[in-house]
DNA sequence: AATGAATGAGTCTTCATTCAT
DNA sequence: TATGAATGAAGACTCATTCAT
């Protein structure tokens, strides 16, 4: 009945979330799988989590936080890196979470959904969605994000490591615009028959380039690909 | 009885469902919704579509077709533009599309998402989804959808509007995955607070800019921007 | 659309239907099922069978009339064989028939189970069976059917070959009664756990021991056991 | 909340679904139906029943233990009675038990086809009915049953009151077979019109006169006839 | 005579959520 | 605080039968 114990259980319910979510799909798993899994109560459960909305926003902020903590960890130590090293950082690390945590990825993908219709016409939006704690967080959050990779493009163009002419808000949006697209796009890649010359590598390399030509300049073009070279 | 009716039948069926599932969303909209705005009965609805998953895959089908359709007239008459133009007409062309016609470009994604899972492995494909007669017909109209894409800019690399050191294929998936991207974060941006330095005008001009850096190179930094002018 | 080819398309109806409620069951069966294997249109199939139970009764009554035929041919041409051997003609065709033809034995229990409704309160069948021209035909065959066994056990009072304190129509029912109870049950007899002494084969010889001992009485007791050698 | 509400409401449903299976038949009567009768929800229904199989099954386990008890109970007290006359109480239980409580025999009967079934294709069963934990169940419970029947024989044999050349597994099977014809083939004697000399209590003597010489050997022809005198 | 599109009541089943204990 | 039994509306889908053509 500790205020620990009580961390430990909306914990183990929410971890129970993201695999059963991960493995299954949301759509597919129920709150009682949720009970199941933890050994703990239908009941109880909705005392943690208001509705399975709710619960899912949790994960969804669970999910931004890792990434947002993958961004901060892509800084690395004070002037240890340039702008452009952390960019570098920053994709690998992004790809590597949106494939290996992709609950977390499709999540945060559902949430700018949210964002979408709450913009166009607030009401469109689930009261359990509204109602849910989660989602003022949420909104912080996403935009915690945001600011993170605007910075890491700043730093680069005052440490000369990318390019002066950007503007570094709207060249952040399109690069993760980028990523986004890529992993929607990568699977669907490898299934093209001969007739298009690409495979799963080939794109991949493909995209890398282009996507730090953004950043560089072209005129730039990859002499050396140092970034290139390590991803991955 | 006649062909004709059936046809009609078939596709008021189809644009029932293309305006419930585009204003409630395909979960919340049942085939008795369906059934009720068509005033055709729930059997009649089955017989034309076997599953509801067959039902969105036909929606999915018109979606596809639409958008190779926009792609196809953004060619205009051989020889009357160039690739660039070309690549021009169609990213505007696609993000009116991505926007006016969200449940198409949304059951586009969704059938990406498929494509990943067959890929990756088909047993976790719905059985009703692999059953569909639309499913092997999306395959096909997916693959014409990145030739067309490629070949435009195929055609600008060849006529010089087009960097020749471009591998057609990546930057097509390229290009494709940020107009994907975009319009996955576009709704998110215009509710960045203040000390973000961005609305939705002025990321859409840098994305643009991004976006046409890629085709054309840097070092043509857009000095007179006629394309970008254009847009929108 | 001559009385020839109507009754053509009667009989491949019938047929079809045979091969479906034998494969998959009656229940699962559909008339549409039945429209297909004919390439006969479901409303012409309602032309000629008033209702599926109307079908289903003119299948019970091929399958009695098969059963009939079977009775009949058992006899032999006059004076061949002796009441006894008619007898074993008759089980042994019998069992043969509702192993190998299932779905009319089945059907002629079912139409059993009719008869008794009906008996008891005629209002508890369904007026779908009733209505059926093939009701009344099947009261009449199920009659001829009894006739025939009856017959063969009097005639073999008649000639000695069975004893004669025998009530020929109690008797026939019973063996009846035994025969179906046999195909009831003998399925789940190979089934027993090693602790019951008894396997498919062993039950069917002891089975068919009380069967004859019946018709012949104990007190000749199997000393040579020709019948019992001929079965099967 | 308790482990008796519990089991009361189980029971409650069970009892609704035997009247209704009883009085419409299973096919016509509808989980729906046994909801309304009961005034349980339907969820709560299928919280105590996986499925209507299931609760099928259930009604089938009762049918077969009530049906055990029977043949329990016609051991009375040790030593009190012969064999012969543990089999006479049997019979007349068995064709009361079929009679009056028609849903249990006939559920027994469906149970035997699904062994039947499980025998010759395990995976011609549907999965509803393997996974119901009464299956198991039954299985077990359909062994007792054989053993008691073959114990009383076994018992009669043993003690002089049923003839010494019987093998006691095969005879058990046989009279059981009698018995289950017996009530397939009793409803329709009675239709049988005159020329026929036959009515349905003809029929019942004649049935078990040869029912129990079976048991007794025919040379034993019924002189003092106490066992037939007490039947019914 | 022949078709097969059309009907719609009916089937089993699921699940987020609540609430008595 | 904790339980899990209880709800009931809703879901996708089926199929015997009819009838306009």
């Amino acid at each position: 009945m500790g205020v620990y114990e009580r961390q430990q259980r909306e914990k183990k319910i929410l971890e129970a979330a993201i695999q059963l979510f991960g493995e299954k799909g949301l759509h597919v798993s129920t709150m009682a799988d949720v009970a199941r899994k933890t050994r703990i109560s239908k009941g109880l459960i909705y005392f943690y989590y208001k509705s399975k909305e709710d619960l899912y926003l949790a994960l969804t902020k669970k999910g931004m936080d890792e990434l947002k903590e993958l961004f901060n960890k892509s800084f690395g130590k004070p002037k240890e890196k340039t702008g452009l090293e952390i960019m570098t950082t920053l994709v690998e690390g992004y790809l590597s979470f949106a494939r290996e945590k992709a609950v977390f990825h499709d999540a945060l993908l559902d949430f700018l959904s949210v964002l979408d219709s709450y913009q166009v016409q607030r009401e469109k939006v689930s009261p359990l969605i509204l109602e849910s704690p989660y989602f003022t967080k949420l909104l912080q959050s996403h935009h915690d994000l945001a600011k993170l990779g605007i910075k890491a493009i700043s730093m680069g163009i005052q440490d000369g490591s990318i390019r002066p002419d950007l503007h570094a808000e709207s060249a952040f949006y399109t690069l993760w615009s980028m990523m986004i697209g890529y992993t929607k796009v990568t699977g669907s890649v490898s299934l093209e028959p001969g007739d298009i010359k690409i495979n799963a590598e080939s794109w991949k390399n493909g995209f890398l380039k282009l996507f730090f030509e953004i950043l560089k300049g072209s005129n730039t073009p990859f002499k050396s690909q140092p970034v290139q070279g390590k991803l991955f």
